[in-house]
DNA sequence: ACTCGTACCGCAAACGTTTGTGATAGAAAT
DNA sequence: ATTTCTATCACAAACGTTTGCGGTACGAGT
């Protein structure tokens, strides 16, 4: 609540700026500009300790600002005495180097943007960390944001990356992203761009994906070895090249198997615990139940264990389940989990190689590559029926 | 291998600089400056489109630079008609504004730095979100580096952070580190810490610290309280203050009940899994083995569970055990852990909110101000010695 | 006709770097 | 003695903003 100093109303007053410090105020009512607090401050007493830059260090040795600056890269072009009396007035003055004007100057900021859906899980943390492995030993800072599965979030980070001026961005779509302009954005600047395990046609970028048809197929045909016919699958959503992926596998490891495909057996999920937990009490419940689920991930195969631990339904014996991603959960829970792992590490580690190749060579023929990691089929407990009683 | 294009040396060769674009070249033998790949770059064809700034715009228009950043910032001293004029050209020219450009001349960056050691678990990611949920509500951007446990680490990290000129930092130290002048160079410089979990005494600083003391103690009477007697405590490394706590409150909690605290049922572990696997067996194979164990994590704990369980000794009945930190793997394992949660979230949305606070009004009282969060202790099975079969 | 207030806009400095080019001196070469 | 070289440094522009202040033009008041 901020009154006009003049007709003390307090409807139209804007910001108008700053004035040594203080703010400055404008009504538009009566066009008065004023600044509240009534003085201006006297150069406060608590004089932050400004850090010291190039230009202290020059005039204290009575030299330019560009001799300075030569001296502290090892410019050949500098008296070695002189040099040396630089380096020691610098380190005596505690000097750090400031990254936002050496930014400015270089119209870059050595940062790589990396954005995903989300923290909460492991996966996407084990990515960052394989990314900054790579990025930090070459130099680079790294900005981290999560969209929340937002597509909202997502529109107003990369804003924020690409206001940032980052040299390159890491990202994972958010579920619910299905147009593209905020990544046109960085394509028409010439930033790279890696996107993993979710992707966007349209866009010229790097693409690192796990072989997720693959995966499935392991995963499904693993089941089949052990003797389970009616196999459901707890697919993703319908949007997520993931999901359709996945569910290519378990359609083409049932028909290649000789098995039918059937629809009842398909049920999309939001991947939200909730819903997995009604989905499997349905496929639980039905006249004809399924023997065994392959689910999208681990978190959903968990919902279907503890459903069917709920039900008195023996797990492998009388249902066997897989999940993907293999969750750290997954091990401990009863009985162990089956599940699909991805090199999660290494996808990480990948992007930022692949950031710092197109980085280093511009013109570095089709920047549109795609990368297929393999899977391993971690196989526990919980699919095991072969050598579980029966 | 850079060769003298004068003397054919390699010995003594130089980097000198840039010449449009051209690494240039110095050979210290014969003294001559000379750059490679002879003729210099005829400005390439690919000609990176540069983004739109504020001149472009007041070219485009015949407008002043300031006139433009005034408008954009709808201040009251532009006409709304040229305002209009100058919006609408900015949006047709894909206007972006450069951030680092706006954070030199602040002088600030608007970025706050965050330090951990770790990522691999869930609590710093956590912490993280929390920290995220509000800074980026107001408008800050997050640097997100991880000390990896090194104090070698820490110190480059904290070097980077200072450079990038950060408004502030939140941190949780290396379990190694001891000293802590790479913290004085933010004290010096005022930029307002935040410690969260481990925290340095000798820096002036905000801390938020879980109460360690209290859950540790709420852990244990718990255990007395479920009629064990004689239990042990695997603590975590001494130099950490949250191990000290926890293993306070275990010692005080024994005592307050009338049972004598022994030497020999306090082993202290790195934190690591195999430590606490070999240090579990060691508390399991003693000639007079505790009947309980309270463990520094729910990692420890769990390699408790895994080694009873090979040993065939049951949980609870014979062993109780109790975690901290409520893992989500705790809630899975076979029996459940009984746990202690920490509010995690709560711990990095109050850390980002005393950041803010601190950047408000720099001169509010004393700045080392010290915030204990309560915990909560979740029980499971693995401690229900009373309703448990004997 | 004169002053005065004001709406509007431009000028220019500043933030802290980097770097091409110009300047100076002394030394070496002619 | 004159030229040429070169080691060493300073000058100044540039990166893209923000912002205090000076200036113009126009309307209102006297």
């Amino acid at each position: 609540m901020i009154k006009c100093l003049k007709c003390n109303r307090v409807e139209a007053i804007l910001k108008a700026g700053f004035l040594r410090g203080q703010q400055r105020y404008y009504c538009k009512d009566c066009s008065f500009h004023f600044t509240l607090g009534g003085t201006l401050k006297p150069s406060p007493t608590s004089r932050k300790s400004r850090p010291t830059t190039i230009k202290d260090i020059a005039r204290a040795l009575g030299v330019a600002n560009s001799t300075v600056s030569r001296a502290l890269h090892d410019h050949p072009d500098v008296n070695e005495d002189t040099k040396k009396a630089i380096i020691q007035m610098a380190q005596q003055m505690d000097y750090q180097p400031n990254q936002v004007a050496y930014d400015l100057v270089k119209s870059q900021s050595r940062i790589i943007g990396m954005l995903v859906p989300e923290f909460n899980h492991v996966f996407f943390p084990t990515v960052i960390i394989g990314a900054q492995e790579i990025l930090t030993k070459a130099g680079y800072r790294m900005i981290i944001m999560q969209s929340n599965e937002s597509y909202a979030d997502e529109i107003s980070n990369t804003a924020t990356l690409l206001a940032s001026r980052i040299d390159g961005l890491i990202v994972s779509m958010t579920k619910e992203t299905n147009h593209y302009e905020h990544f046109k954005a960085f394509e028409k600047r010439e930033i790279p761009m890696v996107f993993f395990n979710r992707y966007a046609e349209e866009i010229m970028a790097q693409r690192i994906v796990i072989d997720d048809y693959q995966g499935a197929v392991a995963a499904v045909e693993h089941l089949i070895g052990q003797g389970y016919r009616r196999i459901a699958h707890m697919a993703g959503p319908r949007n997520l090249t993931l999901s359709q992926e996945r569910l290519r596998g378990y359609i083409d490891a049932l028909s290649r198997n000789g098995l039918p495909v059937l629809n009842e057996l398909i049920l999309h999920t939001d991947l939200s615990d909730e819903t997995a937990k009604i989905y499997a009490q349905h496929f639980l419940d039905m006249a004809e139940p399924p023997d065994a689920i392959f689910a999208i991930n681990d978190p959903s195969a968990i919902q279907i264990i503890l459903a069917a631990r709920a039900k008195g339904i023996r797990v492998p014996a009388e249902l066997g389940v897989v999940g993907y991603s293999n969750d750290p959960r997954s091990a401990y829970i009863e009985p162990g989990l089956t599940t699909v792992a991805q090199p999660t590490k290494e996808i990480g580690r990948l992007a930022a190689k692949k950031i710092l190749a197109l980085l280093a060579n511009e013109a570095s023929g089709p920047t549109d590559q795609f990368v297929k990691l393999d899977t391993e089929l971690i196989v526990r407990a919980s699919s095991l029926r072969a050598q579980a009683p029966r």
